[in-house]
This record gives structure tokens, sequence and C-alpha cells, in this order.
DNA sequence: CTGTTAGCGCATTCAG
DNA sequence: CTGAATGCGCTAACAG
């Protein structure tokens, strides 16, 4: 064995192959592309040796330059660490395989430059479309890459003046069905709790929809802007609460995704010991895994089907469809758990 | 306006620049290459000019085509749910980006043949090194890599026969601090919790040093294996538990990691309702959210250290160090809360 | 059915 | 200091 067919430390090419199978590059090119039934199967058989043999893999690089698409496609996401974009990503990912596609995971780590360098990243691989998660890129970044005709794909946030295809939870009806809930266990003073929302639209549309809805059904309520970074309000819902409690009043809280809850939780056990389910309501939206522990009601989010969706739409546009931008709202699931039975729990001091 | 040297769909190559700039290509490739000083202040302003306005952006493909290199590492990641790859991951990317390689996150999502693929996948797409922290690749699989040229680096787990540099937890000091300190609480009689672990050397390790410390310090214990997709052995922790405390002893939950924690945990809760942690202590190996939430004693795994050095060592392989495979392991740190401390918890009925 | 040829976008000798 | 020529691994006409 003359050691360097094997192993030989660089990898096979495509030449070599042809050398060893005792045949033109073409008729690997073809072998590679599956137009079978074009190769006699005694050729056929000669290629599939000789690629077993020198352990070939064809360079997708090589590929990708020459046919203009690498079947690379990149999600950008703003934050690992909420359970929501892990669950997105894997819809993403198993639609991604069901079409071929190589998801390229770029994680920003609610970093707004990263978000943008990553995305200049993403061009210079030529990515043929990219699915959007992201914090503060703005509507110009998303625009330039759009222009360049790579198609984009919005997740759970809209970027304001950007017209792209966007999918997410339908905040709405979600938000209307919590406080449905909470209306029908008998609490009459809700605090929704959400982080800065200027900027991001799904914050946004859920606090819009908070107020709207407490409107409509005449029922009291205020919106508490949290700032994880600096929870200097979380005094504010503290002093909410006890004035409500004092006036006999049924308060609960209502935080807008599963970063906040915690961050409230968390507060709220620190404030009243382990038992401050017992004093204070909190639901929210997102169903983290501590949600079923704690025993806290939530809104579950579709997020497999988000992802899958998304991915459908960038396939679409990939593939050339021409149509308008597209929303797809999708339907939340509302779980109802001890934190906001009216019996377990009670406003009274 | 010409309407085509802007947004002209097909993204500038560095012909285009060239000519814009009125030079050759050489010129521009040095320019893009950082070969400053190499070029008139004059040629290098006009190529500045035509970048801007032709909005040109590199192609990595092409240019790792040629030079060898792209840069790309992959990281392949059993479980994205696993809290623990997350924080591991975020270490990866900084180290990556520090290091100008562009980080191709694959997601396992705990399936073996994903794994594979994921793995052909990469070399497909040549990266220059990959990062694994696997379920269930075998070495030959990793072998080939390797012997391909493509440094390879474990994370968490080593693979069985696979000589490769490796980094993680130290866990046979981790499990013996965890275990002091349940003695030092006055437990003694300990449950080691775990799941299946001839596969995966980490939780192998886990166990091991589990009964050695057990053994060495003269403390009653036993391990209970818990199968997360099949949890039938939650009755045997009930039925331990049960047979200590009736003999008046104090026992512990230990869990070998968060999935398990979390686990047994709702199972506890199921069974003796939100005042299960007055009953029995839980403790685990990985810090999770809501460890802090539920008042649980754990080790908190050095993640974001773990990602970096990985990283570190890939680097280091990439770069040609030949040396023999090393070994990484770093310490834990205790986190001690109310679960484990000898006054909230007592063993008795 | 099969092989030859000509680039894809870029980095790199090697001459000006 | 600068540019023309060559080829990385592969696909896509275009001939046999």
């Amino acid at each position: 064995m003359t050691r360097d067919n094997f192993s030989n430390d660089r990898r096979a090419t495509i030449t070599d192959v042809a050398r060893e199978a005792g045949t033109g590059k073409t008729s690997i090119s073809r072998y590679l592309n599956g137009e079978t039934g074009v190769l006699s199967t005694e050729l056929r058989e000669r290629i599939e040796e000789a690629i077993a043999k020198l352990d070939y893999r064809p360079n997708q690089m090589a590929r990708g330059l020459k046919r203009g698409r690498n079947r690379l496609v990149g999600m950008l996401v703003a934050d690992l660490t909420n359970p929501y974009s892990v669950e997105v990503l894997q819809g993403v990912e198993a639609a991604c395989h069901a079409y071929g596609y190589m998801p390229l995971i770029c994680h920003a780590a609610n970093e707004v430059d990263l978000e943008r360098r990553y995305l200049q990243l993403l061009t210079t691989y030529r990515v043929e479309g990219v699915i959007v998660n992201a914090l503060g890129v703005k509507e110009e970044t998303l625009e330039t890459l759009a222009r360049g005709g790579v198609p984009v794909v919005l997740v759970d946030r809209a970027v304001e003046g950007l017209v792209a295809d966007m999918v997410g939870l339908d905040n709405p009806e979600a938000v209307r069905m919590a406080i449905r809930h909470l209306v029908s266990q008998g609490f009459d003073e809700l605090l929704f709790v959400v982080q800065p929302y200027a900027q991001v639209s799904s914050r946004r549309v859920r606090e819009a929809a908070f107020r709207d809805t407490i409107g409509a059904l005449g029922i009291s309520g205020v919106t508490i802007v949290l700032d994880l970074d600096n929870d200097e309000n979380l005094a504010e819902i503290d002093a909410r609460i006890s004035a409500a409690q004092s006036q006999n009043r049924r308060v609960a809280l209502f935080a807008a995704n599963a970063p906040v809850a915690l961050r409230v939780a968390l507060h709220m056990k620190d404030r009243h010991g382990v038992d401050w389910q017992r004093r204070v309501a909190l639901m929210s939206i997102d169903d983290s895994e501590w949600a079923e522990l704690d025993g806290m009601t939530t809104v579950r989010q579709p997020t497999y089907n988000i992802g899958e969706r998304a991915v459908e739409f960038l396939h679409e546009r990939i593939e050339g469809a021409g149509v308008a931008a597209r929303e797809c709202l999708l339907p939340g699931e509302l779980i109802v758990r001890a934190s906001t039975s009216a019996s377990t729990n009670n406003g009274g001091t």
C-alpha cells in the first residue's frame, strides 16, 4: 500500500477520483449530482469504488462558487439564552434539512454591533437567505441585504421600515387570551411587565394589546417597563401591588416574556420568601421549563412551527417567489397552572 | 446613474472593483489582505472609493478555495436545550471572533445520526477544525476526520478510543466538593441520580467519583440510573427515600446534571406538593436559571471558560501544533442555597 | 453515454 | 510599486 491514496492529509478532489476511476471529471460530477441513468452501471460502479477508496467528499465551496448557490442560509438569533430562541431554532433546523439547506447559526448575544457584524459575515459567505430574529438591526442594514438579492424573513420581530416576510406569535390574541383568563379567575387589577419596548415590535404589540384589552373589558391595569439590566422599576411593582391589595383588589402580574417573568419571580421570592406565590399571582407569555416546576400559568408559543414556517417562506423566496411581503401569525396556547388559580392565590395580605 | 453599479442583484466581484478603480485585480486583493504600505496612497484611496461605491464584499468561498483555508470551524452541540451547551457556546463564539474564525454551529438535538450527518456536512464545507460535544459519535467517525487533517477537540465528553484534546469540568473534584458539602450539612444517605452513563464519559466519571468519595468518607449512598425518556426509576428513588427516612437518616438527592435535576424536582413536586423541598433535599451539577428561583444548591460549571479553552486548543492545532493530546479540566464552583441547608430541610416525615 | 473546455472569484507567482 | 497570467475544485455547455 503506497500510503498516499489513503489519508493523504490533503483531501481527494474530483480529479483524483476521476483518475482513480479511469474516467473524466464530468462523469464524477454527474454521479454526484444524481444524474443517474445517464451513466452505464459499469462506470457507476467504478466511480463508487473510487469515491469509497479515496473517502472523497465534494467541496461545497467550489461547488457553490461555480453554480452560484451554496445552500447556506443564515439564522441570526438575538439571544440563545432565551429558550424561545432555541425552540424556534429547532424548527428552523428541521425544516432546513428537509429542504437541503445548511443553517448558519449566528448568535448576537444581545449585542447590536455583533448583530451587524454577523450580517456582514453572512453576506460574505454568500448565504442564499437570512432568517432574522434581532434586537437592533436597522431597516437600512437589512435593506442592503435584500437589495443585494438575499431574501430576508423576520421572526418574532418586525423591523421598522422594512417590508419583508415575517412570522411570529399572534400577540394580540395571546394577550387577550391571557387577560380573559385572569379576569375569569377574579383578578381585577393587572400589572403588565415588559422590557423597554420602543425598539422591539413584539413587545410593542403586546403592550398595546394589553392596554386595548383591559380598556375594552373595563379592567383596571397598568404597564410597567422593566429593564433587566437596571431593575429599579421592581420597586414600582411592589408599590402597585401593595396599594392595590390594601384596597382589597386582587392583583395579577402579567410578564411579557420569560426573561421578565424570571426576573420578577426572583424578586418576589426575595421579598416575600419561598411562599411568594401565595401572595402574588404571576403569569407570562413563554412557557419555560421552570414554569411547570413552579406552577406558573403561561401562554405557550408555537415556537417550533414558527421556525418551520420561517424556512418555508425563505425557501419560496429563494426559489424566486415574487409575491408581496407576507405575515404569518400563529396562535399561542394557554397553559393554566396554579399560579392564577382563584383558590391557591388570594390578594389579601 | 446607470442603475447597474448599484444593487445590481449580482454582487460585485473583485474584477468589478478593479475596473471601477481603474487598476488590476491584484491591487484589490492586496488591499483586502491588508498588505498596506505596498500600495500608493493614491491607489488605495481609489480602491476604497470603488469598494464603497459598489458595496463590495469579498467572497469568502472563493477566497477559501484559493488559499486553502476558509476560517470556518465546526461546533457540534449535542443538545442546545441544555443551558450548559448554550453557555459553552458563548465562550466558543467569543473566542472564535477573537481568532477570526466563523463558528458553524450544528445542533444534533440528541440524535446520533443527525450528529454523524452534520460531521459529514462539516467536512464537506472544509471546516478547519471541529469542536465536538456529542452524544454518540463513534471514535471511528472522528478518527476519519482527524486523519483527514482536521483537528478535533472534545468538550465535556471524551470519545472512547480517540486521542484528542479535551476540555471540561474537573468532575471528580466537583463531585467531591458536593459530597463534602452534603456531609457537612449532616446528610448521611446520598442518592446519586444520573442518566444512563455507559456511553457518556462525563457521566461515567461523575458516577465513579461518587462511589469513590462516599467510599472514602464512609458515607452510605447509592447510584440510581434515570432515563429521561422512561422514568420508571423515579419509583426507586421514592422507595429509597422512604426507607432511609423511616430509619431516621437524613437523605439528599444529588443530580448529575440539570436535566436530571429538573426531572427529579418535577416528580418530587408531583408527589409531595409545592412544599416538596421541605421533605427532600436536592442538589445538582449545573447551575440552571431556576436553581436560584427554587433555592437549589449546585456546582456551577465554568462553561464560558470551557468554550474559550476549546477554541484555544483548536486554534493551536490549526496553526500546526504537533504536541500530544492534552486535557484541560476546569474547576467547578459550589453554590450553596437553601435546598441543602441543615435547618431548612429535615429528613423526618 | 462520455470526455473536453471554459470559467466561477480570488490569491499568488512572476515580470514589468 | 503594479499588473498579467495561472489555477484552487467544481459545474455546465459543447462536442464526440
